[in-house]
RNA sequence: CGGGAUGUAGCGUAGCCCGGUUAUCGCGCCUGGUUUGGGACCAGGAGGUCGCAAGUUCGAAUCUUGCCAUCCCGACCA
């Protein structure tokens, strides 16, 4: 394995990738677009995911599952939410095999031409209200309040490693309101989960705001959104929630009696958070060095590295870090012990920083004999030498403090790389030398916006929750407008 | 899907232009030993359909054609 990384000034998308197959979260697979997670990676996702479905549960979530296939007529029902996937949709044709007349191998069997396509989900909103519309009578069967962790498929042109990939791992929930205000009140509480999750577990601050209309979930009525920003200056969506109004219920028929026993349309929302996430995470914190990973979602958090002499060193070595060990085991904390004869401390320093683990104990027979361990943290590669008296409460409020310390770092580069722009050359000119978000003044039009993405790349990424109102102009067309929206280029 | 680049051992590579012994080197891997406070050292060893398939040739990693895959840049997107 190569030890050198890509640094990030040098290739900022080749750093990224190093980091990703390097740190030994993901690799590219046999199948084009799709990648496979590594075990440390999915144990990345897998403390999320917990995470994640512990704050849907105490929403009032439950966990269910539908089908990974879609018949293709269900797509067609929502007209905005088909135009929006068809183009990027796998489909299923065929269910049997068979050998070559010729001999030429095994071949799809012409015979077993499916009546009706499926299509493998993009998400999963139609097969899910499909199934609502039978699940639903009366306003007593309302809220219905469900999540699903599943995999979903969309065929992209180019694929990244998490950020975009053909197959993603995600969840998605879906939920169906008697009125209007429950279901918007519903899509916020979501968007305030994911702003919850982000900032307090991943240290990564985010904006929340609403997407314009040309940035909306292909049949939502109102697609709320939080931005996050990555060290190169782009922004990147990292969870989405979605308002859906009446459109899928109006499209699947799915309506209940309420209480002046009338039928209604219910209310929907949808909201989900990907694997894409695990991006975000990269993006944000990691350095030159490798990863840098949040204590609270970091599958190891302490690392514990001996350094011996001999085989009687080691073994003296050895008990002292069993008792830390179940002194932080104690106190909940993720703790692994390298003793791993194979490899050097020196190497084994090397390779716990490429893989981002918060904090790294060091112990050898110095030490021992002084009572102390040596401290390392990977978020400021600090070193101290740290009595083995509260070692435990120690590394405990330490990984507090690395938690919140990466979290206000990224905060301090958000707030330095956000700018508001009064004029069209001081848009452009920020977006090419500074980068980071913009908060603009725009007229409010689909076309304005579509013409600032042609000419700069640049879109606009959300219109912030409780924005200031400022009356201004919009800097493309000059035409009057009553707040700033934040632009930004974006992953 | 367009433009560019790449594909030789697990990884990184030399060789390719100008075809010709047993395909180069480093890392990693295996065995033994010495080591261990920031990516150890010595000795020995294993590992290759040179991306795949055709073609040209006495002979192809090297030339030709087709295909596949990946990366980068664009259009599309979470």
């Amino acid at each position: 394995m190569s030890k050198e990384l890509t640094s990030r000034t040098e290739d900022y998308s080749q750093w990224y990738n190093d980091l990703v197959i390097k740190g030994g979260l993901a690799d590219y697979s046999a199948v084009r677009g799709c990648m496979v997670i590594k075990p440390y990676g999915f144990a990345l996702w897998e403390n999320m995911r917990d995470q994640l479905d512990k704050m849907f549960k105490e929403t009032g979530h439950v966990n269910a599952y539908f089908p990974l296939f879609i018949p293709k007529s269900f797509l067609s029902k929502e007209a905005a939410h088909v135009e929006g996937f068809a183009k990027e949709c796998a489909v299923v044709t065929h269910y049997r095999l068979m050998n070559d007349t010729e001999g030429k191998g095994i071949v799809v069997d012409p015979d077993a031409k499916l009546e009706e396509e499926l299509i493998v989900r993009p998400t999963s909103e139609t097969i899910i209200w499909n199934t609502y519309k039978d699940w639903i009578q009366s306003y007593r069967d309302l809220p219905l309040l469900i999540n699903q962790w599943a995999n979903v498929v969309r065929w992209e042109m180019r694929t990244r490693l998490f950020l975009r990939t053909a197959e993603f791992l995600w969840q998605e929930g879906h939920t169906a309101h008697a009125t209007k205000e429950e279901a918007v009140e519903e899509t916020l509480r979501m968007l305030d989960v994911y702003a919850a999750f982000v900032e307090e577990y991943m240290a990564v601050p985010v904006i929340k705001g609403v997407k314009t209309p040309n940035e909306r979930f292909a049949g939502a009525e109102d697609t709320y959104c939080i931005e996050a920003l990555m060290q190169d200056g782009k922004a990147l969506q990292a969870g989405t929630s979605h308002f859906l109004g009446q459109n899928f219920a109006k499209a699947f028929e799915v309506q209940f009696l309420n209480k002046e026993n009338k039928q209604e349309y219910v209310w929907a929302t949808s909201w989900g958070v990907s694997t894409r996430l695990i991006g975000a995470l990269i993006m944000a914190h990691s350095d030159d060095q490798g990863l840098v990973l949040p204590p609270k979602i970091a599958p190891v958090q302490v690392v514990i590295v001996p350094i011996y002499k001999g085989e009687e060193s080691k073994a003296a070595i050895d008990a002292k870090a069993n008792e830390i060990i179940a002194s932080l085991k104690e106190l909940g904390i993720r703790v692994k012990y390298d003793n791993n004869d194979n490899s050097r401390p020196g190497w084994k320093f090397a390779q716990y920083e490429l893989q981002g683990v918060p904090v790294r104990l060091a112990m050898g027979l110095r030490d021992l004999e002084n009572k102390v361990v040596e401290v390392a943290r990977r978020d400021t590669k600090e070193k101290n030498s740290v009595s083995l008296d509260g070692l435990a409460n120690h590394v405990e409020n330490l990984l507090a403090e690395i938690q919140q310390n990466m979290f206000d770092k990224a905060a301090a580069f958000r707030t330095s790389k956000t700018t508001n722009a009064d004029s069209w050359d001081e848009f452009v000119k920020l977006l090419d030398e500074k980068g980071g978000f913009i908060a603009a003044h725009w007229d409010g039009s689909s076309e304005t916006e579509e013409q600032i993405k042609e000419k700069t790349k640049a879109t606009i990424r959300c219109i912030p929750l409780n924005n200031k109102k400022e009356e201004g102009k919009c800097i493309l067309t000059g035409k009057p407008s009553s707040q700033r929206v934040l632009f930004a280029r974006a992953y």
